[in-house]
DNA sequence: TTCGCGATTATGTATAGACATTATCGCTAA
DNA sequence: TTAGCGATAATGTCTATACATAATCGCGAA
């Protein structure tokens, strides 16, 4: 016999699932579930509202609760730390800065970001090398408006992403992955050939609502992947 | 004045992420937390399980709660629906099934799939065209064994992603984003440059265990771009 | 008819208590 | 010293209740 909140969960689940519940679908009320499965509100409650966590069910007071739209499909990939991937194949890392220079944010990226034209921002570009062999090239503005200490940062023991990290969660983040063929600057920093595709992450961190760095990492598109899995039901 | 609810939280991840509270460190037992906030315990629990159902900490009946080891980064990507993109765009949207076999599975596929070698599968090649422009080439397999009803189907009015996701919800899902080259035949069925950078995004779907269906979808990279947003606070 | 406002109702948050489950700790006996 | 076992302590699940909050419904007035 498994627990009650589980059997709920379940049942509802599977109506959903099942299309036999579709979208819009008015789920009963709580008081409903709770005569239907014998048990308290607090029980039902806490179902509902995990599934709606979970994005399956939408609650709304005293209208009730609807089976949710089916969003577009989401992929949660994820994008691996280069000190750990390393260490964890047992290879070598290090990082190099090629640039560091403190800059007016350009136009582009005032608009990308929501930031005032001319806010300064702290633009790093940063070589990661795994055994010799270039991994990744990092091109990262920082925010010293949320992060002024960054000003006086070497960034001698950790790369710009491990760095901040540390130091200001984030609360926020926006992704972008594209495809692009090197260009030869890129490619002679890389390693590959003129052209070779490169996979592109671009990831804009904000912090309760503060604009913190924007990371554009790019890798040779035939040394790396971004891998992950997905569980709707969880 | 928030909710006591989400003033716990609020301070529990603050102090996770600044890293006063590193990955194993044991976080104060319920009850502690239920004296330093002056709740019940049922409150605490409650903050404390959404925590972990989050991944942020974990924890063990009488050994007690603490931060967990930080998994690689996650992002969370849309998965746009070709249809629905372009109805919301307001262009006309067809596809193209460009070929159609039932094959037993080739080694490489039951290696991916941990499907016995033998097991038949329908394969099908569809591309994706808006205003009469090729958006992405998909090429995808079918267990038959799962999904029989497969075999009869034309993909007349829907494209094969959408009619099975009509009829066979998935529970679990891996997905992969690399960047290729595109090559030839590839090309030409896109419309751009032989060696044009693609993004590639592979799928494999399961429904409670069993195999449903892989996907391969290239899209030319210039054009196309998986966009995501996360939260970690939820 | 339509606007506005109060009553109603479903969900949101919280409490205090109960019993179940499961590791761990520490004592006892081999 | 160690194997085993019972006490203990922490989390897991659930109840019954209370009050807060938000959105809708329906009534009455303009």
């Amino acid at each position: 016999m498994k627990h009650l909140h589980q059997r709920i969960r379940d049942d509802i689940e599977a109506k959903i699932m099942s299309g036999e519940w579709a979208p819009g679908y008015r789920i009963p009320f709580e008081h409903e579930l709770m005569a239907e499965y014998g048990c308290s509100r607090m029980t039902v409650n806490k179902v509902l509202s995990t599934l709606a966590a979970n994005g399956l069910i939408t609650r709304r007071r005293r209208a009730g609760t609807v089976v949710a739209e089916p969003s577009s499909q989401q992929a949660v990939l994820q994008i691996q730390d280069f000190a750990l991937e390393a260490a964890r194949a047992g290879v070598e890392y290090r990082f190099k800065i090629l640039h560091r220079s403190i800059e007016p944010i350009d136009a582009a990226a005032a608009q990308r970001t929501g930031l005032p034209a001319g806010t300064r921002m702290l633009c790093l570009s940063t070589l990661h090398v795994m055994d010799d062999v270039p991994q990744a090239l990092e091109q990262r503005l920082i925010n010293l408006a949320t992060v002024p200490e960054a000003d006086k940062e070497t960034f001698k023991d950790d790369p710009p992403g491990t760095w901040l990290l540390r130091r200001v969660p984030w609360t926020d983040a926006e992704h972008i992955v594209r495809a692009v063929n090197a260009d030869g600057a890129m490619a002679k920093r890389l390693g590959v050939q003129t052209g070779t595709a490169c996979l592109v992450l671009e990831r804009r961190t904000w912090q309760a609502g503060a604009f913190v760095t924007e990371a554009r990492i790019t890798y040779p598109g035939d040394r790396h992947q971004l891998v992950g899995r997905f569980s709707p039901v969880a």
